[in-house]
Formats: C-alpha cells, structure tokens, sequence
DNA sequence: CCCTGATTCGC
DNA sequence: GCGAATCAGG
C-alpha cells in the first residue's frame, strides 16, 4: 500500500529510539548504548543530539567541549577486555526462549539486573528482564544475543 | 596513548 | 536526517 520506504531498515525505527531513551536513561554510554542496539557509537551520539538529549546543557557547550571535569565514565582494564570481547562477538541466529521471571522496575535495577527492557517504555506494565546478567554486561545470557546481534558497520579502516 | 562525548561536515 | 570524521578534554 502507499509508497512503502525503500529501505529495508531505517535506521532509527520508534523502537530503536525508544530503546536508545531507555538505555540513556539508565545511565548506559554511548559506547554502551551504540553496541547495544548495533549501530556506531557516532550514530548514537548523532542522534541523541538531535534528540536534545545530550547530557550537557546547549547553552554550556559552547566551541566543542569543555565538559564537566572528571565526569568521565571511569575506564577500567576489565572493561577494555570486556569491549574487546563484545566489539568481535559474532551474532548467531539464535531462538534460544528467554523467561522473564523476575522482572523489575527502572527503579530497582541494579547491576545484578538483566537491562532488558520488557514491554513498551511509558507503557503501563513497563519493567526489565531481571534477571542474573553475565560478568560485566547489563544483560542477561538470553538478551545479550538478543543484544548484540546485527550491526557489522564496525570500523572499516582509520 | 586510549577512551568518551560533542560538534562539524559531507552525503 | 544520518553517520563518519574530527575535535576537545580527561
């Protein structure tokens, strides 16, 4: 019917936005948060500030940064191996079914609570998987496929 | 030197 | 509008 897109996936769907809410929301990084839904770090950041969501004021930016001094998320080795590990993880089609059973509120999520959001955010039965996620990771075994499937757009050559 | 965030710029 | 390139700062 009426002129379908010709691309096959526009980039940011409504629901790739308002997973990329979520997550910025819940304090993930770009970083995080671009490995995530499967896209570039740029591409997040991108959008989040043509979203007006970024972190710092528009009117405190000024001539490119001069963020807040030490607010930088703290980088430790472990988390240098970790997104090693995440940046050549191969997604494999997996149908593995992922139980929920301990779902949770934004509220009480914490980092021994699977990140995944269930549900539509602002929705009325909006909560998370909650579930025991992996060393490290905001989500649970299940959702980390889940996550970090799609997205071979890495860095090509620099 | 490496990382993250934000702006700039070409498509 | 999108994202790579680039810049700025820690």
């Amino acid at each position: 019917m009426i002129a379908i897109q010709t691309s096959l996936q526009p980039t940011w769907t409504p629901e790739r936005i308002e997973l990329l809410k979520s997550y910025f929301e819940s304090g993930l990084s770009c970083r995080d948060i671009a490995v995530s839904i499967g896209v570039s770090r740029n591409a997040v950041i991108g959008k989040l500030s043509r979203l007006n969501l970024t972190r710092t004021t528009p009117g405190e930016r000024r001539a490119r940064r001069r963020k807040s001094a030490g607010l930088t998320a703290p980088r430790a080795t472990a988390k240098q191996q970790l997104r090693m590990l995440q940046a050549v993880y191969e997604p494999e089609a997996d149908d593995a079914p992922i139980v929920s059973s301990n779902s949770c509120s934004l509220f009480e999520l914490n980092e021994q609570r699977c990140r995944w959001p269930i549900s539509t955010p602002g929705a009325d039965d909006f909560c998370f998987c909650g579930n025991t996620p992996l060393g490290g990771m905001p989500y649970c075994s299940g959702h980390y496929r889940l996550a970090y499937q799609s997205g071979p757009r890495q860095r090509v050559a620099r």
